[in-house]
RNA sequence: GCGCCCAUAGCUCAGCUGGAUAGAGUACUUGGCUACGAACCAAGGGGUCGGGAGUUCGAAUCUCUCUGGGCGCGCCA
């Protein structure tokens, strides 16, 4: 069947054109009232046109209720368009339209609003991408949360995702970690008179130097192992086995978390593929460099940047800014013509600049790429005050210690129920106190809940299937289909505003219209075919949970 | 100082391609388990949508301005 919301636009749109023909094409948005005197569909359209023609919007809108009056009755699924207000239209679904919705989420199950285009397009998401210089923070939960749903999302409108992991292992950061651990192997300390000036001085600096010490061996998920030497002098092998450790602890992490990665790219390989040297070969080529100070610079003021950029310092190293170009150009030459960076909005100011760098290369990258989704940084609130994020201190919130609190799905939940530019706080302490006051717990719940009722009933799926579905009719079911039918929409509006917290919050939304229908009406009834229909009803409430839910990485239990 | 982001109930946050009476959670008050799971439900109080101006039939939503926060402004990453 039809979306009836199709044909209702259809029908409208060609009542527009009897009535005032020849005007500009005007937007038709059906919104979904909350008000439930507002009917199942409104729409603003008169009140849009009625400013363009000049005419009063109530009697405009009582003209395109007439003109639509046929064919909504022919329809067979839409009662006569009421006019309300200032000149809303407002539509009514029959009983019968609005409980096909549950046969098509038995139809569709898990695929249930998702969607299947004839191409998929390829998107690349770069997420997390930590420096491998200690384990993941709070910081990056909130990115490991973020990234994940975002490439669910896409992937349920029919794109193919590659999740990707961008490592930072060439820099100075690497540098100072090694002489860190080199320091601890020397046994020096934080404090002592030869402990490097920055060092990092957390305790995990030290267990790297012991292992290190004990010639222990280290492996990342897709690295090569790496055995220590065990000689404190030699910084190169040190650094090597240090960043196995960190990678492999990150690699930790990030399992516990539930979060795969498809590619883990690694700074240094830029460097070893002769990529850093060509982007700059191809920098210079392009005539935007100029020489000044000792350093090269390019001119990306003109594509908006505030200032230009170093490429080369006058002591021959490259800025982090090329290796960063030269990555992207990568992504391009792999295929990727949609790629979405998760970042801490501490980095806003490299968007402009790898685009600039990418545009004056003129080798036909446009100029919006990449996308970018910025999210705040997350304040930690413990025992009344801010933990401060500090890798210096080497004291700071970390994923597992998150995980460990409050477990993983109300982590993964409650980082991504907030709009990402958005910044939060995260109170450990409530958390961890009372975990069933994360709302995590009230949608698993009305999942297993359903769950229950299933089992207590004992039939086969396939009874609920054909289920005569004629018994809905209380208000609150009515509710419970128009939301369902809802889904789909909501699903793509999310991943077309690359929101993943307006899913936490739809999915909140559906469980309380569940458990208020559960607390109101009794399912397991004596007759069959009310029976049958409300079980089918929450058998489709469900699904829909769980589908929503497995977006989110998080786990639809059957019983808790 | 310049740039980007944010400001909505006591607290944590939705709502923002302009729409009908601004919503949740939490906290507080009150009620509901001799029927399917009380990790639940029902009811109540709680708001100058940071201030001001503008655009319009209509502004939390768009524009300007002010205030208050966050982040960035390096030949660091």
């Amino acid at each position: 069947m039809q979306d009836p919301k199709e044909i209702l636009e259809r029908i409208l749109g060609e009542a527009i054109h009897r009535v005032a023909p020849g005007t500009a094409p005007v937007e038709i948005r059906l919104d979904r009232p909350r008000n439930p005197e507002h009917g199942d569909f409104a729409c603003n359209v008169a009140l849009q046109l009625g400013r363009l023609v000049k005419r009063n919007p109530r009697e405009l809108a009582a003209q395109l209720a007439e003109a639509c009056a046929p064919d909504l009755a022919d329809s067979g699924v839409f009662g006569p368009l009421e006019v309300a207000g200032p000149g809303f239209l407002n539509a009514r679904l029959a009983r019968s339209a609005k409980a096909s919705i549950v046969a098509r989420v038995f139809a569709e199950g898990s695929a249930f609003g998702h969607v299947q285009p004839a191409a998929r397009e390829r998107v690349q998401i770069e997420f997390v991408s930590a420096n491998p210089t200690g384990p993941l923070h709070v910081g990056h939960g909130r990115q490991a949360a973020l990234g994940d749903a975002l490439a669910a999302l896409l992937e349920s409108q029919g794109c193919e995702v590659t999740r990707e992991f961008y490592y930072n292992d060439a820099g100075a950061q690497i540098d100072k970690l090694a002489l860190s651990v080199q320091a601890r192997a020397r046994g020096s300390a934080p404090g002592a008179p030869d402990w490097p000036a920055d060092a990092y001085n957390g305790e995990y600096i030290a267990e790297i130097a012991a292992d290190y010490l004990a010639r222990r061996t280290a492996q990342a998920t897709d690295g090569e192992p790496v055995t220590a030497a065990g000689d404190a002098n030699d910084l190169e092998a040190v650094r090597r086995f240090a960043v196995a450790c960190l990678r492999h602890e990150q690699d930790g992490d990030l399992a516990s978390f539930g979060v795969k990665f498809d590619v883990f790219t690694l700074e240094s390989s830029l460097y070893a593929e002769g990529r850093v040297e060509a982007t700059v070969r191809a920098l210079v080529a392009s005539g935007r460099t100029y020489e000044k100070d000792g350093a090269l610079w390019l001119r990306t003021t003109d594509y908006g940047d505030d200032k230009d950029r170093v490429v080369r310092k006058s002591d021959g190293g490259y800025t982090y800014f090329v290796p960063d170009v030269a990555y992207h150009v990568a992504k391009w030459e792999r295929g990727f013509r949609r790629v979405i960076n998760v970042q801490g909005t501490d980095h806003h100011s490299t968007v402009t600049r790898v685009r600039a760098g990418l545009q004056a290369l003129d080798i036909g990258i446009p100029a919006g790429y990449p996308d970018y989704v910025l999210h705040s940084l997350v304040k930690v609130m413990r025992g009344g005050e801010e933990v401060k994020i500090s890798k210096r201190a080497g004291s700071y919130v970390t994923v597992r210690d998150l995980i460990e609190w409050v477990g993983r799905d109300a982590v993964r939940f409650f980082l991504v129920s907030r709009r990402a530019d958005a910044e939060f706080v995260f109170d450990v302490d409530l958390a961890r106190a009372k975990n069933d006051e994360n709302p995590v717990y009230y949608v698993q719940y009305a999942h297993a809940r359903i769950c229950s009722l299933l089992r207590q009933w004992g039939g086969a799926p396939a009874e609920l299937a054909s289920a005569g579905l004629d018994a809905l009719a209380h208000p609150r079911e009515l509710a419970l289909l128009m939301r369902l039918a809802g889904w789909p929409e909501a699903l793509a509006a999310a991943a077309r505003e690359l929101a993943p917290h307006a899913i936490a919050f739809w999915l909140r939304e559906l469980a309380g219209e569940f458990h208020s229908y559960y607390n109101a009406e009794r399912i397991l009834v004596e007759d069959a075919a009310t029976r049958g229909a409300r079980l089918a009803l929450c058998a489709a409430v469900r699904q829909v949970l769980a589908n929503g839910l497995a977006l989110l990485g998080v786990s639809a239990p059957e019983e808790m």
